[in-house]
DNA sequence: GGCCTCCCCGAAATGGTTTGCAATAATCTT
DNA sequence: AAGATTATTGCAAACCATTTCGGGGAGGCC
């Protein structure tokens, strides 16, 4: 059926070994007989088949992202970092959404001991994955802001201890004492690691830290709901509060307006991560921008270095993180502090 | 390295052919014989080389999906829906991203000639892509939403008439007149779409249609922003107004609210797709609701009904559309109506 | 007991490409 | 002009699993 570099073969009257190299390297073929073997592929619509090629190379140029549900608007630019950096290296991309169930998350993960793909990255470590299901270790793999599975495995991520201190300190910074903090999911790594250093900022810039006003947004965005919920019908309301990320952080703000409360005059917000919803909220949220296409083009090169057998691969690979003021903040308000 | 086939049969005392049965076709191999197969196969952690199986069976259970970039909040709920009904069928997913340039877009369509995937999706027919490059309309293809290649392509779709109509009668119903339309990139058949069905609604609900009243919203949210600016800024202002999508009924929400107009009470807003940003934008925004996952779901199994030579693939799926309110959309007030 | 059938298994072919090695032709060196 | 390189090309193996075809053995039936 379709033509095969036999056939091309036939037509310039060369073999295959030259057809081959005169289309996949050039430089090993004479002038005359490259263009020959041109024209007779160009002329039947020969096309290279890449299964075929795969198996010969043994390698696919092929990497595989698992990733958990990517509704939150958190984890595209990330995969778009991702596929930019694997792109210009000449792979393409296979995601897996894991979030259905670990029977999935397993049957992706197996297309890497299969064969299919030359490395994985785990993107779904936040996710309440199950960490022994999955990647073997021993083939390529990175991890991307979760760590979940031991050192030989490279990590790429953020500090989110300065996460949550560049929120506290900017907070504190505007007079505020009486701070909150609404945690992620308990399941996410990174959510834990944010409510310890939410703990661990107040303490360095003497504030205390009441255990009534750390409360768990777990749930989603209607975990977000009620934490604040929670929050505000507390006798001593906060006068700020660090949400976890930006979805909470817009939930919050939400649950401000049902119970008329104004942002930032009455109650100051931050979140964490400077995601889309936060930039188009009203009025747009301050928060801590976390480079999620940096994050991924750099986990991609890290894998693709991996693949290649490059050394010197970095096994904990840390990006910077900023505060990004826009308007959900406000200095204490004697009136409020009172 | 990596034990093999062969290397399984030879531990179990048999032919490569028996061991490929036992582990591929357990019906067809002895009791005694498959066990021991598979115990060979556990005990040198033998797994199947997915490219070799690819390139002897001539198939390689993997789907192309071309998408745009997907910050928006509206593809990943169609992918999810893709994904989940492929991997029902035991088909995984590629995901090419195409917004970057035709050039990459070219090079993910070559995936399909190349033999490297079975069948396409074609989920950017909305982003301006060109519509003459990449799929070989030969091989098996389907497009999600957008018509750009001729019908042997099938397609599955919603009614976007039928979303406009749904809206205008919502609006008209509320005793609104005055009926603004914010239009979506001009580069989207269903946002052209959507604005034709509203000119026809108007017309099918005996309303006057301003020309001035139907801004394009063209250039993403800053677009939405300026589009609305510029409604508000009219001598008569609209009373309500059907934006193309979600996101640029946000958009306008933000700007009414910058301007200190209330949602719903001073003026309606109605948005399209039901994406989460309207979900979770206070007040939730009404909408007419898109079943984004059936549609991702539908058109991979009509895919691989293609792909599988399965007769009766409908070339043209229509699925329905539906009306969410939810609290954007008041009852014309007197006052304003005068 | 002979013959037929059925089931199970093994050898070999298949898929399309890349590549190490060898051979041939052509160019260069002295 | 003869030997030494170099430039091109061809042959055949290798990559690894699947599948077809046919042989051999066991059991059933008459």
């Amino acid at each position: 059926m379709r033509p095969t570099l036999s056939d091309v073969a036939r037509l310039a009257s060369v073999s295959v070994a030259t057809a081959s190299r005169a289309l996949s390297n050039p430089d090993l073929v004479a002038d005359g007989t490259r263009r020959a073997v041109r024209e007779a592929a160009n002329s039947c619509g020969y096309k290279i088949n890449l299964v075929a090629r795969s198996l010969r190379i043994q390698r696919t140029d092929t990497l595989l992202v698992l990733t958990p549900e990517i509704d939150n608007g958190f984890y595209p630019a990330l995969l778009h970092g991702i596929e930019d950096a694997a792109l210009d290296l000449g792979y393409t991309v296979l995601v897996g959404f894991t979030a259905k169930s670990e029977k999935h998350r397993q049957s992706y993960a197996d297309l890497l001991s299969n064969g299919r793909v030359d490395g994985m990255l785990v993107m779904d470590g936040g996710s309440g994955v199950n960490r022994f299901t999955g990647p073997r270790p021993d083939l390529p793999t990175v991890q991307v802001l979760d760590r979940i599975y031991a050192p030989p495995v490279p990590v790429v991520r953020v500090d989110d201890g300065e996460v949550a201190d560049l929120a506290v300190r900017h907070l504190s910074s505007l007079g505020h004492h009486r701070i909150a903090h609404i945690a992620g999911s308990a399941a996410a790594p990174h959510a834990l690691e944010r409510r310890n250093g939410f703990v661990a900022a107040m303490g360095r810039s003497g504030l205390p830290v009441e255990e009534h006003l750390m409360v768990s947004g777990d749930g989603g965005w209607e975990g977000g709901l009620q934490a604040m919920r929670r929050l505000l019908s507390l006798p001593q309301r906060p006068t700020a509060v660090f949400c976890a990320d930006d979805a909470l952080a817009c939930a919050a703000m939400n649950v401000c307006r049902e119970q008329g409360l104004r942002v930032p005059e009455d109650i100051s917000l931050i979140g964490a991560n400077d995601t889309q919803d936060g930039q188009r909220a009203y009025p747009p949220l301050t928060t801590v921008h976390v480079p999620r296409a940096d994050i991924g083009a750099t986990a991609a090169n890290l894998l693709i270095g991996l693949i290649r057998g490059q050394p010197g691969a970095e096994s904990d690979t840390v990006l910077p993180v900023e505060l990004r003021e826009r308007a959900t903040c406000a200095p204490l308000r004697a009136a409020v502090a009172a």
